[in-house]
DNA sequence: GGCACTAAAGCAACTATTTAGCGTTTAGGA
DNA sequence: TCCTAAACGCTAAATAGTTGCTTTAGTGCC
């Protein structure tokens, strides 16, 4: 699962081979375990690194900040693992997609994930969240065409679709519910014609 | 609207009077100010103490934490403060109205109070970004409805129009252009025929 | 393989922030 | 005016965050 460095060209850049891998992935997974099992203000920068066997220190110069760091993990989690499951149809496919991801991310760590990546200035994130979403559509997009389907254009699911949920998620205080990215799924499809 | 406080039922009530309302009126405004005036991580607690007149103790009571005194003064600047400009005309009213939400939520101070009122667990503040935003669409509504003209849903307006602009905002590299916005709401009062 | 180079981690001393305990002030009501 | 308790001020102790310097160990070159 892990090639280290490719021998590439790199004359003084960052170096990703093994301590700093190691290092990092132990910080990230005591970040996971830590929120997995207690509350958050218990995730703290030191206890961080006591579980990953590291000095603060090292945590602080890398990430300069805890929001950093758990912002960093949180899109790691984001990303997704494979392609999006074929059912066979175009709106089979992309109900399917949009359904899981709704269940994804009005989970509780869902919706933590997703504050964590929101609260950091830098765009990089964020940026890395609407990427993921945009990659997996356009593979369901990108599948229905060689069925020859005629799919909806990505950035319309998006805006009709992806869009309010999220914003339903944010800012509602009840989850947006399958019924709800049904009924935009359908309107979008039914204004296309 | 009436007297205060009703008699019996307040063992152990909040107590808004005098002083605890000029003590919070203090530090809302010296968080403004320091906000106003220099760069983010240098709004900490024992600085907006200091200029509020305050100890650093009195607010960790209220607030429990800096992002949560962020929160509730992002909330507090986000509040409209009168009814939308009356132009006329429906699509008058919601245009004006949208581009001047866009234009406020894309200002580096906008999005900054965003991320503040996103990045707290508590799903107060968010809900009343919600509710203000819905207040406004629904007072632009009423004013069409005595028109008799027809306007759309609001929660229309919100799914079609106000989520799509957040999350352009919130996760793409750039914010959403007032001419995305009269698309949006364009493609609305389109499909409404 | 051995060597030089340097990014990244460790360590430790230091500063800043946060929390807790306790006395004092003052809003709210008789 | 007097009483009660919420809310604030103060101080000290605990915890978190920062920084300079040292040590470790990837990486490229021979």
């Amino acid at each position: 699962m892990n090639d280290i460095a490719p021998p590439s060209p790199r004359a003084t850049g960052p170096r990703p081979g093994g301590r700093s891998a190691r290092v990092q992935a132990a910080i990230h997974q005591a970040v996971r375990e830590l929120l997995a099992e207690g509350p958050r203000e218990s995730v703290t920068v030191p206890a961080i690194a006591t579980r990953a066997g590291v000095t603060p220190s090292t945590i602080y110069r890398r990430w300069g900040d805890l929001s950093q760091l758990l912002a960093d993990v949180a899109v790691e989690q984001l990303r997704p693992e494979g392609a999006p499951v074929d059912t066979g149809t175009y709106r089979g496919d992309l109900a399917l997609w949009l359904e899981q991801y709704r269940d994804e991310m009005s989970s509780a760590p869902g919706r933590t994930m997703l504050r964590d990546v929101l609260s950091v200035a830098r765009a990089e994130n964020t940026g890395k969240c609407l990427l993921y979403c945009t990659t997996q559509i356009d593979m369901i997009h990108e599948r229905a065409l060689a069925r020859g389907e005629r799919p909806l254009a990505t950035a319309a699911v998006i805006d009709g679709i992806v869009a309010p949920m999220m914003y339903h998620l944010l800012f509602a205080a009840k989850t947006p519910s399958a019924a709800d990215v049904s009924r935009w799924l359908d309107d979008l499809i039914e204004r296309q014609g």
